[in-house]
DNA sequence: CGAATGTTTGAAGGTGATCAAATGGGGTGG
DNA sequence: CCACCCCATTTGATCACCTTCAAACATTCG
């Protein structure tokens, strides 16, 4: 697997020049909402969390925070794509996610005091950022805020044990089944197509996600195209066999 | 890697036979205290998040909770060791940790309204209950608890993430040194002898949380005790060369 | 004691990594 | 608009690592 060391070094960008979007941008009119926070809050309760949030635009490949810096705010994702990775101490780099529009960024720093992956955009993106001190005050008036919160961070562990038994018991093959379905349920969970979609992601940074190497990469998508099972022109996808690819992560694992 | 489907179907034992522990066993008294929630509490606080606490005694093998059921309450191992894993459509399972003394049991279901996951013990321990739905109550009286819960929860996201980086970067001599090393630094931060300790996991564990083969294990288990690294009987292990397995994790990973 | 489970060791094979080179797009500047 | 360069991607050939299969051995528990 190819290693790609962390070079740069520029603050990151919200630190040095936020990019405050149009704030009638508000909760309530949010395609995000269900996903968000303000799912299943009073609309009294929607507008007080609106109020703490701060919107953000950021342009592709800018960092949105880098291991070590100090956690002060969590983000949802209101448009676009992210990948979030760690370093090692020789600057070799694991992706962790590629999380999209209405997932969460940030939830790792909650028990550091410092963030310990880095977040960056894949695309031109619009996030919201909830100063995490601000929404604590708001815990103990809102229960509901509370459990919603709760609910969250439950899920981004269980997300996480499901990427670990991914890596640990499947082959090659099924890994990049298991990607490609994976997010083709994004998507459709976001209401986008489900069967065809742009990867936002390099050959790279998928293989580095997978374990694997670009090449294997490369030749598993030749391979899929090949039997029929998808299409693939540069980084758009066509999933033409999802049952098929499905069942192939389900199947019994090969060793 | 070898398969074993999960057969066993019996109730969890909290359900079926709790073995509460003598009462008189309080936090405050309590060696785990610092790593528990109970850490950065005032005495009153402490003595409060007490009172809704349930101790238990389980024995080895027994399932504190299986993948499905309805999430209650989290747990904190007050002395013990367990193992907890998901288990996949085909029975296939994916241990995700080795929890011991100090550590949270059930965080992952916080968001789901059940379990995502299974947690067994691998030797006749104790913990301590915590009715979740009495914690959040809580909450809202005590924000000193509700941030030292965010920060078990934090710490669980990026101890997982820790686990990928392990699983996706790491050849099979580098993912078992770090696993001894890991296992070291548990038994340093408890206060126990960090070279020297007996794995409570079987081979077969091992194996399994990190992607390889049982036999892979063994051979690893005998070049390193061949090399001089460790000394190996059983299940005992006594680590010669911790510098030098540690130097190891840290190397440019090969792939 | 016997059965079941866990562990070690050997030999062989396959999967995916490595190395190498060619191809193709996208962006920049002329 | 084209030429050029850079980067991402593809494809091929070889090889190493780790799995697989097999069998013996050790340990635990009824």
């Amino acid at each position: 697997m190819p290693q790609f060391v962390h070079l740069d070094s520029t603050p990151s960008p919200l630190h040095k020049s936020p990019h405050p979007v149009d704030t009638r941008s508000r909760c309530t009119n949010c395609a995000m909402q269900q996903r968000c926070l303000p799912s299943g809050l009073s609309e009294t309760d929607t507008r007080r969390l609106d109020s703490i949030m701060v919107r953000h635009r950021v342009w592709r490949n800018d960092l949105l925070y880098r291991m070590g810096d100090r956690f002060a705010s969590i983000y949802v994702i209101r448009l676009g794509h992210f990948k979030t990775y760690q370093v090692n101490a020789e600057g070799v780099e694991q992706i962790t996610g590629f999380p999209m529009s209405g997932d969460f960024l940030g939830m790792d720093a909650i028990g550091a005091g410092c963030h310990p992956s880095f977040a960056v955009a894949l695309e031109d993106s619009e996030l919201c950022e909830i100063p995490f001190a601000r929404l604590e005050t708001l815990f103990s008036e809102m229960p509901a805020l509370l459990r919603r919160f709760h609910r969250s961070l439950g899920q981004e562990i269980s997300r996480e044990q499901n990427s670990m038994l991914l890596m640990g018991n499947l082959r090659a093959e099924q890994r990049f089944a298991s990607f490609l379905v994976n997010v083709s349920r994004n998507y459709r969970a976001r209401g986008f197509s489900p069967t065809s979609f742009v990867l936002r992601m390099t050959r790279q940074d998928i293989g580095n996600y997978l374990g694997l190497t670009i090449e294997s990469i490369s030749r598993l998508l030749t391979k899929f195209a090949r039997i029929g099972w998808i299409r693939v022109n540069q980084r758009e996808i066509e999933l033409l066999d999802l049952p098929r690819l499905t069942s192939l992560v389900t199947q019994k694992s090969c060793y």
